[in-house]
DNA sequence: GCCAACGTTGGC
DNA sequence: GCCAACGTTGGC
């Protein structure tokens, strides 16, 4: 799950513990969200959009898909003026922090692993926000943060 | 800051 | 339903 660190970064989340993933307005990162995590999931946290780019850790799932209350916001920047409240359109999941990794797994270490070759992260155009991760690749990545 | 890739919108 | 125009994402 990608999140520009200066909007929300993994010490965000380590402080706040958990909170909730808002402000995704895609159909296939929302379906995701929806279809394919349940509580107690691991999910990577990825910074995009920074000095840094990279996994820089682990949360946790911590509640089912449910309306995001951002898309009723008129005051806020992802207010969604064509969504209702009996018929909302965007999800979120809550998410709670697990563990910040002593050291990012910068994206270009991915993309020149032929090991990731296969992962949506590393393919070229990929901007959705939330995306699967296979089983293999997630061991492969907690081997390399030492972990395993 | 640039720009390629992608998703969405809206006219027809 | 097509597709050009536009807006956004996000790596570089």
């Amino acid at each position: 799950m990608k999140s520009e660190p200066s909007c929300y970064s993994i010490d965000d989340l380590a402080r706040d513990g958990v909170e909730p993933w808002d402000g995704v307005r895609n159909y296939q990162a929302r379906n995701l969200m929806r279809d394919d995590m349940q509580v107690g999931d691991i999910a990577f946290f990825y910074h995009s959009n920074a000095k840094e780019i990279g996994i820089v850790g682990l949360m946790t799932i911590a509640s089912a898909a449910y309306p995001d209350p951002t898309q009723f916001d008129k005051q806020e920047d992802h207010y969604d003026p064509k969504s209702t409240k009996e018929n909302p359109r965007w999800l979120l999941v809550d998410v709670k922090f697990k563990q910040k990794f002593t050291d990012i797994i910068p994206l270009a270490v991915l993309k020149n692993d032929p090991a990731f070759a296969d992962m949506a992260l590393t393919q070229k155009g990929m901007r959705l926000s939330v995306q699967p991760v296979k089983e293999k690749h997630y061991k492969k990545i907690m081997k390399m943060v030492g972990q395993s």
